[in-house]
DNA sequence: GTGAAAGCGCTAACAA
DNA sequence: TTGTTAGCGCTTTCAC
């Protein structure tokens, strides 16, 4: 048949409305075009640009995205990806409740891409939580603050440990004295718990888990008479579309939630496709302070 | 072949970890188990409940959510449709950028609930602007105001109509005086310029087509030097989880954003089980005045 | 290069 | 009731 000939029966085609059955070709291709992305709360600001950018990548590739939500529950995580997993190529994994051994296992199943936690064996993307914090604390050392006090986030949480360890190891270094309260849940109810504790033992700066832990800190203080910044600089994580709506607008570290999610799903393709992957090394993807109107020098 | 024994080859194929393939079912059952979301923009607040709420009625029916964002761009939005169409048991559809006739046409192949607009013939679950946005001039009236702008969103909306109509209605039966400034992109910064332009002949209250653009309204009055509610009482729409994030605390009328996606999942799948649609009948989901800072009376 | 046929893993219709 | 078989619509292999 020459090229002429093919192309005519194409356009009768779509002329014609005809459209190949994905699962027909799916099940002799074992090929779905499809990737899931697993997070545990679609409400959470952090995840939309993440979202959109897996999303994005995913059409970019040809590929659908599948969305499902575990509300924070383990055996919810469970039966979606029972669900999905024989219907996609690939899974990106948010904010994961599952142990790391279970995640492995999954990995085997079918190409799986960690993101914001490391698992040895499964590639992942990540946050560079080091440097962020580092900044941040450079930030508040700058300004003059003496003591921090980090407000913690999901005692489970691998960001957590990585973002507490990385102030603390900065703070040390920088001559600057830390302590930590909580853990807290990662949102603004949790923020406004966290206030209350920090009100015991006042600081005169605060680094929060991420933005809505710092949103809700900032209320508390504002509930409690007092008034942010002038008695306490706070710093925030992520850099949510929320953080800057508020006020005062909050300083805090930009993750790159965008790179994040498109690398995390590149990524996945790619190894569906069969590509290597460089297992045991995470993606670490650059982070940024933005300095607002959240931190001021000490009185 | 006895229960009991049905009862362990059900056993032993868990064992084995065998899953039915659901790319063979959908071969022969022509159906998949998946209902599509397609949305404008994943950024916007107002969706996270809605989209939360379909997954969770999918969920719960044992169904699996497949979401895609247009980026309001239509070309994509159709792209995004084609992908979807025959990979799925339903559609739902939210913010559509097509022609009624062309969300027909869609209609006709499958199951489509649309959602926060009417398309004659095709069956849709809608906020009630109506009473919401008289609940919205009610309340300003009570407070004293006699003149109100409202500060619409984009023009093609169906939903703008509706809430431009509905309030104007109200402000007449209240005797209050209305005028209406935009069109104006329906975004935190759409809000901003339409706080220019009310500049230019004010108002003391002020009602936005949705929450994002009172936010940006409430920005651009205080980048102008004034101060909300003191200078001018705003209200808002949706009730979407920035708005009493904000500060001043909006004051807004709620959409019902978690019933809606429930609703909408629900009847799109109640429509590929065969339930005959009542196809012309949209269904109307009721709202409700939330009272918080940014309404005083005027001066 | 072109065409025919087998088979992907399931469901449903049909015999037995 | 139980067992058998013919497809669902594609891809791929294999013979021509």
């Amino acid at each position: 048949m020459n090229a002429e000939t093919a192309e005519r029966i194409r356009a009768v085609a779509v002329e014609l409305g005809y459209r190949a059955n994905p699962q027909a070709r799916a099940l002799s291709t074992t090929r779905t075009s499809m990737i899931a992305v697993i997070l545990a709360d679609v409400t959470n600001p952090v995840f939309f640009e993440v979202v959109r950018g897996a999303e994005l990548a995913a059409y970019e590739a040809g590929y659908t995205m599948l969305l499902a939500e575990t509300q924070e529950s383990a055996e919810r995580e469970r039966a979606v990806l029972e669900r999905a997993l024989s219907t996609v190529d690939g899974i990106v994994l948010t904010s994961s409740r599952m142990s790391d051994s279970a995640i492995r296992q999954i990995a085997k199943v079918k190409p799986v891409i960690v993101l914001n936690r490391v698992v040895t064996g499964v590639p992942s993307v990540v946050t560079d939580n080091l440097r962020g914090m580092r900044r941040a604390a450079e930030h508040l050392g700058e300004l003059g603050h003496e003591q921090i006090c980090y407000l913690a986030g999901p005692e489970a949480s691998w960001a957590d440990g990585m973002r507490w360890r990385s102030l603390r190891e900065a703070a040390m270094e920088l001559e600057l004295r830390v302590r930590r309260v909580g853990p807290f849940a990662p949102t603004v109810n949790g923020g406004v718990a966290a206030a209350a504790e920090w009100g015991r033992q006042r600081t005169t700066a605060v680094v929060a888990y991420n933005d809505q832990m710092a949103i809700g800190f900032m209320r508390g203080v504002r509930a409690m008479g007092g008034q942010v910044p002038r008695d306490v600089s706070v710093i925030g994580f992520d850099n949510s579309n929320m953080a800057e709506l508020v006020t005062p607008a909050l300083t805090t570290v930009a993750a790159p939630l965008h790179s994040l999610g498109v690398t995390a799903a590149r990524n996945v393709l790619a190894i569906s496709r069969g590509a290597q992957a460089r297992a045991t090394e995470a993606v670490v993807l650059p982070t940024k302070l933005v300095v607002r109107e959240s931190t001021i020098a000490p009185e």
